[in-house]
DNA sequence: TATTGTTATACTCTATAACTATA
DNA sequence: TATAGTTATAGAGTATAACAATA
């Protein structure tokens, strides 16, 4: 438990200086890391956010500003919008994660066994609910 | 990377909860999670928490508002302000650890050799840097 | 009636810059 | 000169409550 808050706060901080490296605040780097997996409502996003869904108006407002990100209309809800990431949106969320140096750094001192054994360590503890756009 | 991504992220979501209902802000609970360890100066507390000194003075105001930390002198730098956890302070923290259903019920899932086997490999990667206070 | 997304509001977080006190 | 902490400011994140459109 304190070396899972101990390197949350790290990988944390790595990601918080990768994203402001790209003029992104962590909350704008969190939800197009959300979107690399496929299309996400509104709601959605705030769920996997742990945030309110107000505050994914505004969020969702800036990406969409700098072209990170497009509001696509739900063909099956019409209450519902989709997000999408860009070709923009999808190339500056990989720079991110390029440019997280010490994780990276600390996940190259693992070998291939070990990363595995970690991954599914870390599946038994958190088993990731996935979160799916509706077509 | 994608499992730690995922990983962190339900942790951070689980302890966000646990610490708004102890009306909390993340930020807020992340600096009483710091001072567990020890006392730190506000300039320590920032680097931990990898944000701007400028905004420790607003964070701990409102916690020292609430009793739950105190800022001490330095004896060996008078510029220097220590900030250490309060008796209440203490219980708030552990009420709010103690709240991370499940983080808990995760880890429960796991036996003793388990979960050294994790904590080893999360070390490996992460070698988090001890941050103590001035004397 | 319930849900999706937005708006309005108030408070908190955040970085930058300028300041005081101390080293 | 440099560092620790504070203040002022502006932009961003956050929850609550109320709303329109849709289910």
């Amino acid at each position: 438990m304190e070396l899972l808050s101990a390197s949350l706060a790290a990988y944390y901080g790595d990601f918080t200086v990768a994203a402001a490296d790209e003029n992104l605040t962590a909350s704008q780097g969190k939800t197009l890391n959300v979107l690399r997996r496929g299309p996400a409502s509104m709601s959605t996003l705030a769920t996997t956010l742990t945030c309110d869904a107000s505050n994914m108006t505004g969020i969702v407002d800036r990406l969409e500003k700098r072209g990170l990100v497009r509001r696509e209309p739900s063909a099956s809800d019409r209450r519902v919008k989709n997000v999408v990431l860009t070709a923009e949106g999808e190339r500056v969320i990989d720079v991110i994660r390029g440019n997280m140096h010490r994780t990276l750094a600390g996940l190259d001192r693992l070998d291939e066994d070990e990363r595995a054994a970690l991954g599914a360590l870390l599946e038994r503890v958190f088993t990731p609910q996935p979160a799916a756009a509706r077509a």
